[in-house]
DNA sequence: TTGATTATCTAATATTATTAGATTATTATC
DNA sequence: GATAATAATCTAATAATATTAGATAATCAA
C-alpha cells in the first residue's frame, strides 16, 4: 500500500501556504503538513532542505505571488494613484492571507538568489510607480523604504491586535498615506 | 542535593528577557532557560502556565519597561522634539533589545489587565507628548497610531534585514519623522 | 523539634524534527 | 513483455521539546 501521492515542491509548497493562512505560519509544521497531503513527515524531506527550507521556498514563493500583485496594482496608474495602489494591495495582501505576509518578512538564511530576485523586482515596480515624482535615485529608493516601512507599520499592528481603541483603522490608514504623498509632493521640503 | 535555586517570577523573566535579546524570542524555550537557572525543566511550571504564560509574562515586563523608558523621553518636551524623541527611545529600545521589543507586539492570548494598563499607559505617553499640537482626542489617537506605525514599521524592517540596499537607514527614518511632523503641523490638511 | 508548606526533582508521555535505510512504484532498456 | 534502474514513499530509530504527575527534600512556623 503505497500509491505515490504524486508530490512535487510546488504542491507542497501551496499546502504549505494554506496552513500557514489558515493556523499562522508559526505553527506550520512538518507533521501538520504531511499530514495535510496525505503522506509520512519524512517524505517531504525528499523535497526540501527540513522546516527550514520548506519556509525559504515558502518566504520566496509569497514574495513572489506579491511582487505580481503589486505589479498588476500600477498598471496604467502613476502618481499619488499608483502609491495608494501599491499601499492598498499590501494591505489587503496581509489580510487576504496572513501566513504568507509574515512570510515575506522573513528572509532566508541563506540569502536565496531566487529571494534576492523576487525582492528586487518589488522594489523596481514601486520605484516606477514612483516616477511621476521625478526624484533622484536615492530619493525614489528612500521613498519606497517609506512606503514598506509605513504600509508594513501599520498591517503589522493591525493584524496583531496592536489598535485596541474603537477608532476607524481605515481613517489611520487614510492618514498615513497623505502624509506620505504630501512628503512626496514636497509640500515640506 | 537539592540546594534551592530561590527563583521567583521577577528573576525567571529576566533571564527570558536576556535569552530572548541574545538568541531571538522565537528560540526561546523552557529547557534553555531552565539551563541557563540552573534548574531542571519542570520547575518552571510552578512558576507560570507553561511557555505560553512565561511570554505572556515576557511581553507585559518588556512593554512595560518601554513605556517607563518612553515616559522618560519625553519628560521636559514638547511638540516635534517630543515626537522625535519618542520615536528615537523606540528605535533605540529595538536596537538594544530585539527580543524584548518582539516580545512587545505579541499581544497576550488572553487579554491580561496588566497588559492592557501598560498598553494604555504608552498611548497616554504618546497623547501628552502630542498635546502641543492642540488636536482633537480622535485626532492625537490617530497620531499616535500613526506614530506607531511608521516606527514599527521601519524598525522591524531594518532589524529583520528588509533594507537590502547601501542606502543610509538613518537618513530614511529622519524622512519617514519629516513626513509625520509635517502632516502633524497641517502643512497639507 | 516537629509538622506543614513549598521549591525542586525524577519519571513518564506526547509531539516534533530529523536521519538512515528498506520497500514499493514507476520508468527505461532489452 | 520481462527485467533492471531509478525515484517516491515508507518504517524505524534518535534526539529534543513541552508538559503532567507525583516523589523528595529544603525551608518555615509552631
Amino acid at each position: 500500500m503505497n500509491a505515490r501521492a504524486g508530490l512535487d515542491r510546488k504542491k507542497i509548497v501551496q499546502a504549505a501556504a494554506a496552513l500557514a493562512d489558515e493556523d499562522g505560519l508559526n505553527t506550520l509544521s512538518m507533521a501538520a503538513l504531511a499530514s495535510r497531503l496525505g503522506v509520512r513527515a519524512p517524505t517531504l524531506y525528499h523535497y526540501f532542505d527540513g522546516l527550514n527550507g520548506l519556509k525559504s521556498a515558502l518566504s520566496i514563493a509569497a514574495l513572489e505571488d506579491l511582487s505580481a500583485r503589486l505589479g498588476r496594482a500600477v498598471m496604467g496608474k502613476a502618481g499619488d494613484e499608483a502609491v495608494l495602489s501599491l499601499a492598498h494591495s499590501l494591505r489587503s495582501f496581509a489580510h487576504e492571507h496572513p501566513g504568507l505576509y509574515d512570510a515575506v518578512q522573513r528572509a532566508p538564511d541563506d540569502a536565496d538568489p531566487a529571494w534576492q530576485a523576487a525582492g528586487q523586482e518589488t522594489v523596481e515596480i514601486m520605484v516606477r510607480a514612483l516616477s511621476a515624482y521625478e526624484l533622484t535615485q536615492d530619493d525614489a529608493l528612500h521613498a519606497v523604504r517609506m512606503l514598506r516601512s509605513i504600509v508594513h507599520g501599520f498591517v503589522s499592528l493591525e493584524l496583531h491586535g496592536g489598535f485596541g481603541l474603537p477608532l476607524d483603522v481605515d481613517e489611520t490608514f487614510r492618514r498615513l498615506l497623505a502624509a506620505l504623498l504630501a512628503y512626496l509632493h514636497g509640500t515640506d521640503r
